[in-house]
DNA sequence: TTGGATTATAAGTATATACATAAAAACCTG
DNA sequence: CAGGTTTTTATGTATATACTTATAATCCAA
């Protein structure tokens, strides 16, 4: 490739990832600047820049300034994933959507509740257990502590017509959260609500959001099971 | 915000956002145009085109040429997650990594690994069983299956002396892959080797990755109790 | 009324230019 | 030579301009 063709920055993307993958360019190896690469492709600088931008998003290369770009020492892979409300993943599969509130109540919470919440000893905190259906078979249920003071209004919601996820995302909004999944072995109470044997395994998404001030919720989601969470790269 | 003062690109995301959040512009509604945005803001188009494609890849906003800009009606939020090299995820927590290859064979596939793999019947894959393991323990073990057309060479690696996994990724470019992520139940087979006990929720990682032509390899990964897999948005 | 061609429009991209910023490298200076 | 200062440099960002492309909307004819 020598200048004069057409140039997209998606070229230059192609072809910097095939440089990459040919071991042209080996991990760890630094590679031509910005400025270098427009000569060579033939293209503005900014065009490169975007090239090298979203590769160095997608975790193949790294970038910093003055210092400039390598190849990525451990090319990790980031795979994006879509965290859906649940409602629409159930309907999105053509399954009626149905759910149903547990337990609600005012308490003081255990105390990894209270450090994930980051809430002073003895504040007290909205508790939920809410079951949601699909296609009257339990697929979810949620254990979800509610910071009132991050949440105005909720007191006057009504989380037993619009679920408490559906409401918050609808309501409140938040700067960033965090999520773990993993798995657990279904005890008693969880074979009971999910309608499963005890002993099976389960898929679990811990989720915390939050906005600048406080954490606003967090909640343990627990899969009935076969429940499968899906990406593509 | 009435132009003047400064702005980036950050800014007018952050403003849009806040607007959205604010319900100002709500989901499904259509926004200003860029030229319009970019003469509130008082940027150029370039500058608010950035804001709102990066809006648009965190699924805030759906664009469409000619048609414009709204916000997205259900807010799907895309949590980026990492793919890590395991021997690098162990040796990251500071812990010393060692695998053992517990089955290697050359066979034919049965029939749902055939769909997978996309290979004609009959046709021989290798197949491998890897154990993983960190400082000592058995973190999680591979039950993988390689198609040998699209990998030339892994006849002559030596897959004990690196990992099937760390091989591919040295030495096999591909262009996509899948992910699923589930829990599954603890059977004899998974005790046994994950020196844990029978009915133990684990969790589990089905990956295959491929290229243009090929599926290159198809991995069912089964973690230890007490994996968690991590991210933040 | 349908269906195909035309037009208008909003996003998408490319580019030259300029300036900002982080940080490595070179240069002091005590 | 240590520690701080300056310089240099590669990336990061902003902007005006121009052109491309997808597609919604319109128009027109059969």
């Amino acid at each position: 490739m020598s200048g004069g063709e057409f140039n997209s920055w998606q070229t230059v993307q192609a072809e910097v990832l095939r440089r990459i993958n040919a071991r042209e360019w080996k991990p760890g190896e630094f590679i031509p600047n910005e400025a270098e690469l427009s000569v060579e492709f033939g293209c503005a600088r900014a065009t490169v820049n975007r090239a090298l931008r979203n590769l160095a998003e997608s975790g193949l290369l790294d970038r910093r300034r003055k210092a400039g770009t390598r190849v990525a020492l451990h090319p990790v892979r980031k795979a994006t994933l879509d965290i859906p409300v649940i409602r629409y993943e159930i309907e999105g599969k053509g399954q009626t959507y149905r759910h149903s509130v547990l337990l609600q109540e005012r308490v003081v919470p255990p105390s990894g509740i209270r450090a994930r919440m980051r809430t002073g000893p003895g504040v007290k905190l909205l508790h939920l257990v809410t079951l949601h259906l699909a296609d009257g078979k339990p697929y979810v249920f949620g254990d979800r502590w509610i910071n009132p003071d991050a949440v105005p209004g909720i007191e006057k919601a009504d989380l037993s017509a619009q679920s408490a996820n559906e409401w918050l995302v609808a309501n409140i909004p938040f700067e960033g959260g965090d999520f773990s999944f993993s798995a657990m072995t279904a005890g008693k109470r969880e074979a009971e609500i999910l309608a499963c044997k005890e002993g099976e395994g389960l898929f679990v998404i811990d989720r915390s959001t939050w906005n600048k001030t406080h954490v606003i919720t967090s909640v343990r989601l627990t899969f009935a099971p076969g429940y499968r969470m899906h990406t593509e790269i």
